[in-house]
DNA sequence: TGGCTTCCCATACCGAGGTATGGGGCGCGG
DNA sequence: CCGCGCCCCATACCTCGGTATGGGAAGCCA
């Protein structure tokens, strides 16, 4: 019951899988918080302000296309930290740093791990809105192509581990014989592995299985 | 015999396609140019330096591991122009950019274009050395990536336009008899073709084929 | 304990791919 | 002109993968 539950739960969570994307502002700054929103808001861009990074990880990363405006100097944990601690936690939204206190290492820093753009204040707003715009639009196309992967690999979760084993010999392109010779089984037991792990990938062609295969990193 | 020798020449360039790696310098200042080359020389990376982008132009890009040391501000092409124009080429030679006058919208905008760093003059040689010699190694290793890409690539010129019209069917996990249907022939003839696709590209395995396929690009 | 899953094995049959061996037609270049 | 490569077709045979239908043994949990 409890797993049908959470499959359920799951099901949902993949059809809103490409939902709205949504804007995430970090700035201590009350006046640029309100400035920026209202202009994100202006060309209906759901946005989500806050005044530290603590508080933006208490509401946690909503599972949707994303883009962080991130201010570079910030009481508590700082903008090119806070970047690091992202990546640390395999997050990669992307994020535009906005800063009063622009200097050209600090720039480049910030732009080597990762950041999609450095806007020293004052910028035009028009600026900031195309950056913004852009990285949703590619995190959009991202979020559609992990879908699919995220659907394998859910199907992939029922796998058994001989299930696995056997798959493992087939993405090296191995006869049934030679899998069953490795894993000291019959060659009947592999093909019943095998069409078993078929079925429940549901792969009708073996290039079929075989992109699976590696789309679950087998 | 002009095609056998052609085939020689492209065996030979094969075999040398991960070789040492080339330094490459632009820069107008005589001094600089020098002194970056003693530098890299002392750690017996081999350099090449040049005094403009278009000579470095005239003499081409090499087919090696390559880093290309770039001075920002030059007399002709300056230095983000012609890391437009190595891109449109094609040529994605890394890039790190020095330069005496930098300010930060210079120095995003590189990185946005892809340089893999930007230094400020002056700099501590080794910082500039370690970045390099970074950048090298995952060049070689991208090298060698390259030269698996390059074998198959050209076995792959051997494939007559009929064999690939069959090898797409087969990567879209087709069978033999849709493939036949699709193109207007036998089953029969499909067979013949996949074998001898087959035969032309090595492959021992469909896994081992279907690999082979996406590294072509068809 | 009984029921569940997983893993293992076997026999038999079918459809698909691979190969070998026949053949014919077409176009291109020595 | 003839040879060569490419394209097409056919028959026959073998192997491989997939499936169906039997069964047995071990572990886990209500």
């Amino acid at each position: 019951m409890a797993t049908v539950r959470a499959a359920l739960v799951q099901e949902a969570s993949a059809q809103f899988t490409s939902r709205q994307p949504l804007v995430l502002v970090v700035d201590d700054d009350p006046d640029v918080r309100a400035s920026l929103q209202d202009m994100f808001e202006s060309v209906s861009l759901e946005t989500a302000v806050f005044e530290s990074t603590a508080e933006m990880l208490q509401h946690g990363i909503p599972d949707r296309p994303c883009c962080l405006v991130l201010d570079l100097r910030l009481p508590g944990t700082g903008g090119l930290e806070f970047q690091a601690q992202l990546r640390e936690m395999n997050q990669f939204v992307p994020i535009v740093f906005i800063t009063g206190h622009a200097d050209v290492a600090t720039s480049v820093r910030a732009m080597k791990a990762g950041a999609i753009d450095f806007l020293p204040k004052p910028f035009r707003q028009q600026e900031l809105l195309d950056v913004v715009s852009h990285a949703l639009r590619t995190e959009g196309e991202k979020h559609r192509d992990g879908g699919e992967r995220n659907t394998v690999r859910r199907l992939g979760e029922s796998l058994t581990p001989r299930e696995t084993d056997v798959l493992r010999g087939v993405a090296r392109g191995l006869l049934n014989k030679q899998i069953a010779y490795e894993l000291g089984i019959t060659e009947i037991t592999v093909k019943m592995h095998r069409s078993s792990a078929g079925r429940k990938l549901k792969s009708i062609s073996v290039a079929d299985m075989l992109r699976k295969i590696d789309l679950l990193g087998i």
